[in-house]
DNA sequence: CACCACTAAGCGAGCGCTCACTTACAATGG
DNA sequence: CCATTGTAAGTGAGCGCTCGCTTAGTGGTG
C-alpha cells in the first residue's frame, strides 16, 4: 500500500485538502523562503483558488506554524525515543545522530522550513517552537554530559560539543538534495561515526 | 586609532555613505531576512531617505550582492591564505577551522547574510557567489584528501568529511550571538580540536 | 555656474486577506 | 421517498495597503 506524501508527513491532519496546502507550503517555503512565497503560490501549487487557504488556516503565518510545530515535534520525539529505549551514552549518541541526520536528509524539504524559516513566525508561535528546540538541545547535551562523566566521551565543553553535533545534523537539510549520491540512512551512519570520534570515543 | 565598523568590513568601498548602506543592509537582512526587509528599513537605518539607496546601488538585490560577494571573497581568501602558508595537512586543517569558525563567530551578522540569504540573489549574481563557494569547498576537500592519502587522517569519504567540517563552521553564524559566553578565537580553537578528532588524527 | 549627493512625493504592481456567493452533500421530517 | 434545511468547502472579484523604484527638484561645493 502506498499513501500520499502529505498523509505520510501529517497523518493526523484533516481534511486531505489542509494536508495538500501544507505540502504546497513546505515546497514553496523551502524553495523561495517564507516571505518570498505568496498565498497565491501556495494555493495554486495545491490546485486551488487563493481564498481556499483561509478556509483551513487563519493566516499564512498559521500555515507556517502548523508545518514548523509538527516538524519540531517529530524531531523531538525521534530524539526522545532513542533515549527512552537505550541507556549507554555511546549507543544513544550513535542512534540519535543516525536518526537525526537521516531525517534531515530524507525530509530535507520539510527540515529546511523547520530549521531556517522559524524566524518568520509571530512572537507567540516562535516561543512555542523555541521551547521545543531547547528541549532537543537539552537531551543531546545531557547524553554527552553523562558520557563525559562516565569517561566514555572526552570533550572540553559538553555545551559546545552538543552544539556541534546538532549543527552537523541541522546543516544537512541545507545542502542535501535528491541528487546527493548517498542515501539518508548511509549518511546517518557515516555522520554518527564522525560524531563518535569527535566526542573522543574508541569506535567499537 | 579606531575606525567605523563599516570601514573595517569594507575598506575599499567608497564613499562612506555606500558603506553605511551596506552595514544597514547587513543588519536588516540578518535580523529579518532579505525579503522581509524593505528599502525604507535600510535607508532609515542608514539615516537617509529611501531614494538615497539608489544613488549608490541600482537595486536592493545589488546591495545584497555587494554584501554577499565581498563576504564570500573574504572567507575564500582566509582559507586560501592558510593553505598558502602551511603545508602539513594537520596544521592546515587546524588553522583553517580556527580562522573559519572565528570569522563566522566574530562576523556572525555578516556571515548570516552570506550563508543564508544567497538564494535571494538573481540567477546571474547567484552563480558568481556559487562559484566562490565551490572553490572554498574544493580547498577543504583537497586538504582532507591529501591528509587521507598520507595517512594522517582516517575518513570514510573525504567529500562527506569536507561537508561536515564546513557545516560546523557555517552553522556557527546561525547560533552565535553577542551573548555567547565564548570568544570567537576560543571557539575556533575548540572546534579545531573537535574537527581534528573527527578526522581521525591523534592530537599533538 | 555646473555638478553631484540627496530628498519629497508618488507611481504601478502585487501583496495578504475578505466578502458575497455557489456547490456538494448529509440530516430531517411528513 | 422526496422536498427542505443546514453546513462545510470552495470560488471570483477586489479592497486597502505596502512594496521596489522613479522622477523632479534642492542645496552645498569647487
Amino acid at each position: 500500500m502506498t499513501m500520499s506524501l502529505s498523509a505520510e508527513l501529517w497523518p493526523d491532519v484533516q481534511p486531505e485538502t489542509a494536508r495538500r496546502l501544507m505540502l504546497a507550503g513546505v515546497e514553496s517555503f523551502a524553495r523561495r523562503g517564507y516571505h518570498a512565497t505568496t498565498t497565491r503560490d501556495i494555493a495554486s501549487a495545491a490546485g486551488m483558488s487563493p481564498a481556499a487557504l483561509y478556509v483551513h488556516f487563519p493566516s499564512k503565518a498559521a500555515l507556517l506554524f502548523a508545518i514548523s510545530k509538527y516538524g519540531h515535534e517529530q524531531t523531538l520525539s525521534l530524539v526522545e525515543s532513542v533515549v527512552a529505549r537505550e541507556t549507554d551514552p555511546v549507543v544513544r549518541i550513535r542512534l540519535l545522530v543516525e536518526d537525526f541526520v537521516a531525517w534531515h536528509a530524507r525530509r530535507h524539504t520539510v527540515a529546511r522550513v523547520v530549521q531556517y524559516e522559524l524566524h518568520a513566525l509571530p512572537d507567540e508561535e516562535f516561543e512555542i517552537v523555541a521551547r521545543l528546540r531547547r528541549r532537543i538541545e537539552q537531551v543531546v547535551r545531557e547524553v554527552i554530559t553523562e558520557g563525559a562523566a562516565t569517561g566514555v566521551f572526552t570533550v572540553g565543553d559538553p555545551h559546545t560539543a552538543a552544539r556541534a553535533v546538532l549543527s552537523l545534523g541541522v546543516d544537512v537539510s541545507r545542502w542535501y538534495s535528491e541528487r546527493t549520491r548517498q542515501t539518508p540512512k548511509k549518511l546517518g551512519q557515516e555522520y554518527s561515526e564522525l560524531v563518535l570520534r569527535m566526542l573522543g570515543t574508541k569506535l567499537s
